[in-house]
DNA sequence: TATAGAATATGACGATAAGTCAGTTATTGC
DNA sequence: GCAATAACTGACTTATCGTCATATTCTATA
């Protein structure tokens, strides 16, 4: 009998519709400001019923931030799948986290508070599946390391796990200064925040090549003394 | 006549009075769960006189947000009056800023909080005193940066503003990383935190000496082919 | 010293919004 | 058709921010 499943699937329909109803009212008016009736109307469901799928407003916002790390996992996915050394890979994965930041402000911001608030490991995600998910970005960026000390494209007296971290580290918090500060760097000191951008990424290449023999470019290889 | 200088005394005085309660109660219950009741209470004061000295609770917090700016600030010029070169000072500043998050979890907190509300330019700090102190940080690891140049402990092929924006998301974006994955990262990768932060740290020191001539020391000077 | 007026402080109250739950409606199995 | 189960509702409770009419304290002056 498939009257369980069909059910089922309904459940999750409706779960999921609650998901875009909230998208799009905390998109437009800000997650503070949104209330949960906002969210209802906008569903076309009575504030209980939210409650029966989402057991509280913050818990209605960890399926969206669910959704920005799907997103940016699929671009980190299809960023890895047109490049064929390591070193270009991770170059890859941060130019795809710049234009996530660039084409989806709003699910970057629910990414940036899912970070702030240290989720993807304690709270929020109960079941491993989710914890799993969310820690998806750093293995693929871990693997991109691994085939770059590989095929010699990376220096090969890197930890790839340690520097994995480190990298995820210095684009988040790249993109957190751009995002919070870019007008203020550019009104103050008088810098484009593609110019950070560019720079910073320049640096992680240059320090990721450093000490490489060149093989088939000569693009940011070393060549003092 | 002093009268109207007591009076304003006075009134720094009350106003301090409060910010010290607000961060006893922020600190210690978490600035989204403490009330401005418990303030109050523990200021021995009424809600409504709070509201004389600061217009909403998050003014308050801004109030607690400057001291740690400030406290920022002093452990920075500290750091910088030990070092004699420009790339010890700009590390002395890495190991000040780590040092102060591990010695104020709490004010470390109430930095990131502005930060990830990009204070510091647009909102928040009215007057443009304000605004300058709270780029400060800013501007001490410019400066640093302009001495290593000028002392040839670091390359000379940098932007020092752009450099300092760089050094600065790179080591906010790790502070965050470790004080909300540190223990994710230490059950799921088993890698310490701390290690953490010496590769970064050496990251950043490896780049910025990036063929430049040793001098008085050997440390970390680049000796590849 | 007595008092008008200014400065400061109070706490009950209004407004808003999260979360609950007793009751209603729809669906399914028999 | 009907009992049982699942899904849904919206009025209600609770919590807390911020306000404001009122009260208190302080100061200058007669």
């Amino acid at each position: 009998m498939g009257i369980e499943e069909r059910r089922e699937r309904e459940r999750r329909q409706r779960r999921n519709d609650i998901v875009d109803a909230a998208e799009s009212v905390f998109f437009s008016k800000g997650y503070a400001v949104a209330t949960m009736d906002d969210v209802a109307e906008q569903a076309e469901l009575s504030k209980g019923t939210l409650y029966l799928y989402f057991k509280s407003k913050e818990d209605l916002y960890f399926a969206i931030i669910f959704r920005a790390h799907q997103m940016l996992c699929e671009r980190f996915r299809q960023a890895v799948a047109t490049q064929a050394t390591g070193l270009e890979q991770v170059h890859a994965i941060g130019k795809a986290y710049v234009q996530f930041y660039y084409d989806c402000k709003d699910y970057y911001t629910a990414l940036v508070y899912s970070e702030a608030r240290g989720m993807c490991c304690e709270q929020g995600a109960e079941d491993n599946q989710k914890i799993h998910e969310m820690n998806r970005p750093m293995a693929i960026l871990i693997e991109a390391l691994n085939l770059g000390v590989a095929d010699g494209s990376i220096r090969s007296d890197i930890n790839p796990v340690e520097t994995a971290v480190i990298l995820w580290a210095n684009t988040t918090g790249l993109m957190q200064v751009v995002s919070k500060k870019g007008n203020m760097l550019h009104n103050h000191f008088d810098i484009q925040p593609d110019d950070i951008i560019k720079a910073g990424f320049d640096m992680i290449r240059e320090w990721l090549t450093h000490g490489v023999v060149d093989q088939t470019d000569n693009q940011s290889v070393d060549k003092e003394e």
